[in-house]
RNA sequence: GCCGAUGUGGCGGAAUGGUAGACGCAACGGACUUAAAAUCCGUUGGGCUGUAUAGGCCCGUGCCGGUUCGAGUCCGGCCAUCGGCACCA
């Protein structure tokens, strides 16, 4: 009597076993064009993890819930006949390592070798079937040469927006150069924390301080390394449709990149005074300026989405901080009857119009980013005393500054539309400016007086019919509470034109553009092309993606293969690749946003004239091409060897990755910086696909035991490789299969692990048996005979369910159906040892090790030329043996079950109906009534409707 | 506020518009055992009825409504939870 707890299989001792000879024989490894033994027969299939960060807590269980599904989907089409490429590897850069080095003054290398030899080690353990002759990790200098070298391809060409894609920058014919390169140096605004002496990721800051240690950040101008991943901005939106991705992950790209598609609409400056005239002209606006000999003063442009509000634009708003400002011709004086709150709230700063624009910049600029949300609901801003003419109707209008209009966005000024967007209607409501509706619902309710409600129909009429039908419909479903004359909010929804322009307007104006009575999207489409005729505005994209700031002050990144030399940067020569950073003593930022690598004078030298680019690249760089590298990880010649690229991301479609399984955190950072990588190199021809990864999927997040996220505060932590101690390798895998569907969140459950292990214990005991001396032997009850017609019929239906679950992902039903399948068998008097041979193939790949050692079991005794299970073929499924001589049929009476009847597969609808209006309890229950109708389902039920 | 996802027993979860709750866990009962563990067998959505261990009836997939012979599934509206974005004109 042991304390210890009897393993109810010795899986202690058979997963090692396995995975040495796995080891031994290499038997998972991935041929690739060229090499010896390469069957260009096989179809190929390329299934990826996102690699980790070998961080130094090990693995926990949501790492392998991924990697445990990949390796069923790799273990399967092997065995389906594939040439599978199924690699990992190590995304090593990042900050503990550094953070460690600076407070050891150990290398980062070392610590990265330690974690990833743990990281391997506990993945060794799990069984996975990985390629490891292609192990990478990007910290590896033959490997980041070529994230080097790739960010010199970058550099070395630019975006031709006329063949929409990149190209050498020696194609480039304008004057200068490095105005247009993808890669480019420019000084931006970033999170400068003084404390810890660096730039943080936006991710990083938290409240407007650091993530660690909590020290204040400020936005500081620094100089930068940009990549221009906004050229790519439509194809990468674009050319998502192809992709198999979760919709939600591709929702979130688009929202990041956030095109809207509208009008840059040209304003022009109109004089505070009047003295000039022709501001209300009854002429077009340049007809008046040319007979004037007066050029047409520089006009403001403003990004709108809703052109076809134009007539209801009654002020502009400019970013506080728009560069228009200084030449917008203020005047010294506030115009007469500006009331005292357009002044601002500076009491001193409102004598003039300077006075109080400067104190208002003053007090936004020393907001910080949650202080200006935080005052959403409050719309601040000042009047700059400046008008501009509207340029659909000649109007004067007046130009404010304001907090809410952001310099980044369009071009940093907005018209005032506060009949139609609800933040120019809370800026109107807040300075008293004039509300003007130009937009009705199609179909909405007045509120009168009397209470009485009147709904009113707009004809439509337009080239959108369908999408607006819907529309139309929608609005009279909701039946909008609207009043025109003083409406309560803004009406931003798309409806028909009114007062565009007014019946004045149309009086007053020699040309204007009458869009009244046309829906939205027509409206828009008219008022554009009228507005582009007169050259006062024109079709627009604004796109909410930012260029993508490349460098930090960090130690352990790859160093950019650049130098610098009177002021001027080059990149380095392919030859001088890889740049390697040097030792320090002291790896801590220097504090003065000088990056670490500064400290070393000789390394920095590069020659009498020039010096090394010291920034270094950050940690989505190794990530973008990872997928790459996996198909060719020696090749020293080049970066990925072209047949061998061409053979593994071969497809028809986009994507070469065949399926790719990662968290949802990489949604819009690496998974959209990959593919901007992949369309550069695309472009240039260094790549045969435009897009990496064809089917993405995202597993969930596993929760602790307390259905809350795994923390180690929480101590709910769940350590893989104390589950595989107790259960074994396999029962893990299996669990984490079998937990519920892969892509949804779910919390762990020891029991359930349990459970999970009692099926594999009953797997194994379905074939071996204990014999006196306590050692497991062969069951006498497996013998070399046919199985019957029921377990026949099971065993197939398992291979068709088995089968269509793992192409599908389903897996935690895959294993139901062969729990199923045991429990038919586990108290046979013989076990046929045919169907249990088929049965293991189909478990190979959830429980590898458990099928390897019984595999071998039965091989040893009755088939000893067969080979392992990893060579055996995927078994296929008779149709003709799933189909039943007889089916329950259901019989409904009004669509509720009423009873139930067998009847032979083959019965005719007209049997059906017979047998079940002859059925006694069904005569009972129709009696008396008559049967208005029988609905027959052939081989599922009989419905009566009475 | 906007966008997206999700809502089914005590729990994790199954269900091409056609028998809701497969499979597993937990719980309860039984067999084996001196005993326990392990293993095996059985019961298990709620309520009513019945007891001839049969059987029958009603309710039930977040809430309200609709389409349909028939809805967990499709449509409309609402609520809740989670995730993302958040003054993007």
């Amino acid at each position: 009597m042991s304390s210890e707890r009897r393993k109810p299989y010795p899986f202690d001792q058979i997963e090692p076993k396995w995975q040495n000879i796995w080891d031994e024989r290499q038997v998972f490894h991935a041929v690739s064009p060229g090499e010896k033994g390469f069957d260009p027969e096989k179809p190929k299939f390329y299934v990826l993890d996102m690699f980790p960060y070998p961080s130094g807590a090990g693995l926990h269980v949501g790492h392998p819930e991924g990697y445990t599904a990949t390796d069923i989907v790799a273990r399967y089409k092997r065995m389906r006949g594939f040439n599978v490429l199924h690699p990992m590897g190590w995304d090593a850069f990042g900050l503990p390592a550094e953070q460690y080095a600076i407070k050891t003054g150990q290398h980062p290398a070392i610590t990265t070798h330690e974690n990833v030899a743990k990281f391997k080690s506990q993945l060794k353990r799990i069984g996975f079937s990985y390629d490891w002759q292609r192990e990478i990790n990007t910290t590896d200098p033959g490997y980041y040469k070529w994230t080097q070298w790739i960010f010199l391809q970058i550099y070395n060409s630019w975006f031709n927006p006329e063949t929409n894609r990149a190209e050498p920058i020696s194609t480039y014919r304008g004057t200068d150069p490095d105005s247009v390169r993808l890669a480019y140096v420019a000084d931006v605004p970033v999170n400068w924390c003084p404390e810890l002496g660096t730039v943080l990721a936006n991710e990083e800051v938290v409240d407007g301080k650091s993530e660690v240690g909590g020290f204040p950040v400020v936005r500081r101008l620094m100089r930068q390394w940009m990549l221009r991943i906004t050229s790519y901005a439509d194809r990468l939106a674009d050319e998502l449709t192809e992709l198999e991705w979760p919709e939600n992950i591709k929702t979130l790209q688009r929202d990041w990149i956030g095109r809207s598609s509208g009008a840059d609409v040209e304003f022009i400056i109109g004089w505070a005074d009047q003295n000039v005239p022709g501001i209300l002209a009854l002429e077009p606006r340049e007809t008046w300026f040319e007979k004037h000999n007066v050029l047409v003063p520089q006009p403001l442009n403003v990004f709108t989405t809703r052109p076809d509000t134009l007539y209801g634009a009654t002020f502009l708003v400019l970013a506080p901080e728009h560069p228009f400002l200084p030449i917008l011709n203020l005047p010294d004086e506030w115009p007469e009857g500006t009331p005292d709150n357009w002044k601002g709230e500076d009491i001193e700063a409102r004598r003039n119009p300077l006075t109080a624009i400067e104190a208002y910049q003053r007090v936004t600029s020393a907001k910080s980013e949650r202080e200006r949300k935080a005052d959403i609901e409050k719309k601040t801003g000042v009047f700059t005393g400046a008008y501009a003419i509207n340029p659909a109707n000649n109007e004067r209008i007046p130009i404010w500054i304001a907090d809410y209009v952001l310099l980044g966005y369009g071009t940093g000024a907005v018209m005032g539309v506060p009949a139609h967007d609800q933040r120019d209607f809370d800026f109107a409501k807040k300075f008293g400016l004039p509300i003007r509706v130009v937009v009705e619902p199609f179909y909405y309710i007045t509120p009168r007086k009397s209470g009485e409600e009147i709904p009113i129909t707009n004809p439509v009429n337009t080239s959108f019919a369908v999408e607006l039908a819907e529309e139309v419909e929608r609005q009279k479903r909701l039946a909008i509470r609207y009043n025109p004359s003083a409406p309560d909010r803004a009406f931003i929804d798309t409806g028909v034109a009114i007062s565009s322009p007014t019946q004045s307007e149309i009086e007053r104006l020699s040309d204007y553009c009458d869009i009244n009575g046309l829906p939205t999207p027509d409206a828009k489409e008219k008022i554009i092309d009228w507005l582009e005729q007169r050259a006062r505005g024109k079709r627009a994209i604004n796109y909410k993606l930012r260029d993508w700031l490349f460098s930090r002050q960090r130690y352990w990144g790859e160093p950019f293969p650049i130098v610098w030399a009177n002021g001027k940067h080059r990149g380095l020569d392919e030859t001088e690749l890889p740049v390697v950073p040097p030792l320090l003593d002291d790896y801590k930022p220097i504090g003065t946003g000088e990056p670490p690598l500064t400290r070393s004078k000789e390394w920095i030298r590069y020659s009498d004239k020039a010096v090394r680019e010291t920034n270094t690249m950050p940690q989505w760089a190794g990530s973008c091409w990872y997928y790459l590298r996996f198909c060719d990880p020696h090749n020293d010649q080049r970066f990925v060897g072209g047949e061998t690229e061409r053979y593994w991301m071969s497809g028809q479609k986009p994507g070469g990755v065949d399926l790719y399984v990662g968290g949802t955190e990489h949604a819009v950072l690496h998974l959209l910086y990959a593919r901007f990588w992949q369309k550069v190199l695309f472009d240039l021809g260094y790549v045969s696909k435009s897009e990496p990864f064809q089917r993405l999927v995202n597993q969930g997040i596993i929760l602790g035991e307390d259905n809350q996220k795994m923390s180690k505060s929480r101590g709910n932590i769940v350590n893989p490789d104390d589950v595989i101690d107790e259960y074994g390798a396999d029962a893990f895998r299996c669990y984490e299969m079998f937990m519920g569907p892969l892509e949804q969140m779910k919390p762990w459950s020891t029991h359930g692990v349990e459970g999970v292990a009692r099926f594999l214990a009953r797997v194994w005991r379905l074939l071996m048996r204990e014999n006196q001396a306590g050692e497991w032997e062969l069951s006498r009850k497996v013998k070399d005979v046919d199985a019957t017609r029921q377990q026949e019929k099971l065993l197939h239906a398992t291979i068709k369910k088995v089968t269509a679950d793992i192409e599908s992902l389903s897996f935690n039903t895959a294993i139901s159906q062969m729990m199923i399948f045991v429990n038919a068998f586990i108290n046979a008097e013989t076990i046929p040892l045919s169907a249990m041979r088929t049965f293991l193939v189909l478990l190979n790949p959830f429980a590898p090790h458990l099928t390897s050692e019984l595999w071998e079991e039965l091989y040893a005794k009755f088939q000893p030329d067969l080979g392992d299970i990893t060579d055996q073929k995927w078994p296929r499924y008779d149709e003709r043996l799933l189909v039943e001589e007889e089916v329950e049929i259901v019989i409904q009476v009004n669509g509720k079950v009423r009873n139930r009847m067998k009847m032979p597969i083959l019965a005719t609808e007209e049997e059906m109906k017979a047998a079940a209006r002859t059925n006694p309890r069904i005569q009972q229950l129709t009696s008396g009534r008559t049967i208005r109708k029988v609905i027959v389902v052939p081989r599922k039920l009989v419905n009566i409707v009475v």
